[in-house]
DNA sequence: ATGCGGACCTGTTAGC
DNA sequence: TGCTAACAGGTCCGCA
């Protein structure tokens, strides 16, 4: 499901609600994500401020003064604010319920994502101390991306969605900026012309900032933090349009597996 | 040091 | 209509 413009939507949408909102509880129903919900993680948040809700990659941090709790949304979670009288699903694994009874629901039929206690220097947990830099920050440049792919012989879609290159690009948006950089997947990394990544910085950074707007895209059921549906799906060139026209050239677009993960891309627009 | 395949799960859909 | 297989937005870990 989600990927950086559908955990910053959801962020967005979920963060109005909780910042500067009291904890009153924490309802566990399924410990077992990714990894176990650790036993006193509901103790420590219970009474707690909630300072803010940020992101760092697709972790979202939920920052208290005694520490943060790290909430990933894996490959299938959601959170949603939801009504006092609305009875909780199959996968609804946690809530948190703050003072005014305000309840955020975590869903994730698959669990792959975590709820996991980071103390009170988050950027040292071992989930974020390796992260590369935010792709919408000024640090993820052209010269920095160049010089990341100096002497890498992978190819280019798997260098992109590497946590320690850069953050948050996962294989929708892999794909997509790829396209509008003409830029095969399947290129090696360390053979690409500095000017040719900067394009690519440039689509990378376009297309997220577009999906945010748009409010993430919606495949299946995914739904921001308001229940709303993200309206980028329309917009999407080549992700999960094999054997449909490309949409800049005519030519039909190509599926192929590139490191367990579906590829889509045209032969004509990218070399 | 880097790169890979496997693993963790459930749900939906395509194909027979 | 029903069964089976393939596939799905992520990413850590162990092994080569």
């Amino acid at each position: 499901m989600p990927e950086l413009p559908e955990v910053e939507t959801t962020r967005r949408g979920i963060s109005p609600y909780l910042e500067g909102s009291k904890i009153k509880k924490i309802i566990i129903r399924n410990r077992s994500l990714r990894w176990p919900i650790p036993s006193e993680l509901e103790k420590k948040l219970q009474n707690q401020i909630i300072i803010s809700l940020n992101r760092r990659g697709k972790y979202l941090l939920l920052e208290t003064s005694v520490g943060t709790a790290i909430i990933h949304l894996g490959m299938s979670g959601s959170i949603r604010i939801v009504d006092n009288d609305l009875i909780p699903e199959k996968h609804d694994h946690f809530e948190i319920i703050t003072s005014k009874n305000i309840i955020a629901r975590y869903n994730d039929p698959r669990r792959f994502g975590c709820f996991l206690w980071a103390g009170k220097k988050p950027e040292n947990h071992p989930l974020l101390i390796n992260l590369g830099p935010e792709p919408l920050d000024s640090k993820f440049t052209s010269n920095y991306l160049y010089k990341s792919t100096r002497g890498k012989r992978t190819p280019i879609k798997q260098h992109i969605m590497n946590s320690r290159n850069v953050v948050g690009i996962g294989n929708i948006y892999a794909n997509e900026a790829l396209f509008y950089a003409g830029i095969d997947p399947n290129r090696i990394a360390g053979r690409i012309s500095e000017k040719r990544i900067s394009k690519l910085v440039d689509e990378i950074i376009a297309v997220l900032k577009k999906a945010i707007k748009e409010g993430g895209t919606t495949l299946r059921n995914y739904r921001g933090g308001n229940g709303m549906p993200g309206y980028f799906k329309q917009e999407l060139a080549v992700y999960e349009r094999e054997n449909l026209k490309c949409k800049k050239c005519d030519s039909l677009i190509k599926r192929r597996v590139l490191a367990q993960r579906s590829t889509y891309f045209c032969r004509t627009c990218q070399k």
